[in-house]
DNA sequence: TGGCAATATGTTATCGCTAACATTATTGAC
DNA sequence: GTCAATAATGTTAGCGATAACATATTGCCA
């Protein structure tokens, strides 16, 4: 079935082609029986526009790329979820690409993205190296990155306030009088990881506490991470009273091995995630954590991008996560 | 910072854009020291081709539409990833659109995707009516649709075996002993709830054990819902012996709403879950459910896709889930 | 009725690339 | 050294739309 052409639509309404542009777009004055006439040919016809050819001449797509390191990792859906929803909302379309972790195809990725021209990109947690990121996104019409850094006149900047979160997980477990306090810090090349293990290590020695290095301990940044990292400090450390989880699902796996070593939660050891997904407060016991506003970081991520399509450069947004207190710690 | 043309990159060669395209393309014969100047003239401009006018001609995008219902849903990551996979390997670009379970959206999302002339579209869990749903895929080049029915003509079929897993489920709890057996549905729309409704029904019937009416109770698809149909449920029939959950997530809310009500999982009301996502094996008690190849519908979908652009037309594929006995039942 | 806005429509060129064909170099066989 | 075959490059047109400008048609008032 061949598809129907402006063209074929003009010539069936006996009128030009422009004509018939100016009725799909609605823009300048053509006489009312004349749009009727043709409006009633592109239902017969099911003509449909063509966004390529219109976008050669306009150089603007409508549409926007979305990096994601792993959609199976129930943090990033929510941050898609509210780019999506304000990219409808415009008008635009949103291309999610799910990289894998694999940063061979992040690469991939950004190339394609560029070659399909979208209007701009936001990048979600890049697993890039910084030098090679930033050279990427400087080929980009716009750009902004979450939870990553970026020089402002190449991107825009979205984060979570990661020291801030570690900070207050930490106050809380220190004032529920636990002293003895570990974490599983996530992956090693994760820029998220480095900040909480950092904001960690500060709130214990500002108020004059211990911290050993051996009370830290990198993980997978899943189920199965948890598991195994907090079997291994476990091990190290038979008298911590806590850990504080990289994130949600680390805090899920470790919860499991604690049940299977029978040590009561958090009567034995205290756990704190991060994130606040669904499944934390489904968790038996449910997880304190530090809920962070993954729609708002993908809402304000796109409305940054937009700004920069249009040539402002507006600061970057620190959104500060908040301590959920429930009961495993 | 201007886009660079293929024209440029010529101009800068001393040859014609043909020659350049043929580097760019690998296609025709090129003298060796021409397409090393051609490369070098790229790589310091960091010319990238225009996909977008590229297709205009060729009229393929090399790209394929992939529409979801809910990514948030754990259930469709997996989908997404197989698909994805298949997709990178073969030089595809894969469009994922989250429609946030809004029909409205869906049908924007196919119109937008005719429009970017997108090669064909894998519609995941359609929620539009089968008689707009194939109107839309009908206007698309090529389209495969999961867990849905279409005419061979217009879709291809990739579909989980949801009556076999519904009989399987059944079977297990009847083994067990237990002969009052609720469902809870899901949403009233979802063909995949109808289908495993049939399957428990044809179970509870073929074997000659009685099914009331009122033992079905129709839920939102996700923990909310699970929890608060399991209420309604057991509120009515105080002494069902176990649960039939349309998912996981339903059956996860279901679990803690029999916790709250003080009734043990499985001694007092037996739980069984659908999909195995991961945070089945990690919940207190582990769910028994049935493991769906969520993956393999993704790959076979993209692969039936690749087919039914080649002009093919594979016979539809239905995917038996495997039943996993865990704890829970 | 003429004339001049305002309204309605048409024309031409072009976006950046490639298909298809045309032309010009180069090679090797004799 | 000639000539055909092959290799290397060039030329032209057009994919399907719109920007920008040109022209035709209408309405309205003096």
């Amino acid at each position: 079935m061949p598809k129907v052409t402006m063209t074929d639509v003009a010539r069936r309404a006996g009128v030009s082609a422009m004509t018939v542009s100016r009725v799909v777009n609605n823009k300048g004055e053509v006489r009312p029986e004349t749009r009727q006439r043709i409006l009633q040919i592109i239902a017969e016809t099911g003509y449909r526009p063509n966004a390529i050819a219109r976008s050669l001449i306009t150089q603007k797509t409508m549409t926007i790329g979305l990096v994601v390191p792993d959609l199976t990792n129930p943090f990033f859906p929510d941050v898609v979820r509210g780019a999506e929803d304000e990219a409808y909302e415009r008008g635009y379309t949103l291309y999610v690409s799910d990289i894998a972790e694999q940063p061979d195809r992040e690469e991939q990725v950004l190339q394609r993205l560029e070659a399909s021209r979208v209007d701009g990109v936001i990048v979600c947690a890049s697993r890039l190296p910084d030098e090679r990121l930033i050279e990427l996104l400087s080929h980009h019409q716009a750009a902004v990155v979450i939870n990553r850094e970026a020089p402002a006149s190449i991107s825009g900047m979205v984060c979570n306030d990661d020291g801030y979160g570690a900070m207050r997980a930490v106050h809380h477990l220190l004032q529920s009088g636990r002293k003895r306090i570990g974490m599983l810090t996530g992956p090693p090349a994760s820029r998220s990881g480095r900040l909480r293990s950092r904001g960690y290590e500060n709130a214990l020695s500002v108020t004059g506490h211990e911290v050993k290095n051996s009370w830290l301990e990198p993980c997978e940044s899943n189920e199965y991470g948890g598991y195994s990292g907090f079997k291994r400090l476990l091990k190290r450390h038979k008298n911590l009273q806590a850990v504080f989880c990289y994130n949600d699902l680390v805090a899920l796996g470790a919860l499991q091995a604690a049940q299977e070593m029978g040590l009561r939660v958090p009567d034995d050891v205290a756990l704190i995630g991060y994130d606040d997904i669904r499944m934390a407060a489904l968790a038996t016991p449910p997880l304190t954590t530090l809920r962070v506003n993954r729609y708002g970081l993908g809402t304000a991520a796109f409305q940054m991008l937009l700004a920069r399509i249009e040539g402002k450069q507006p600061p970057a947004v620190l959104l500060r996560p908040e301590l959920v207190v429930r009961q495993s710690a």
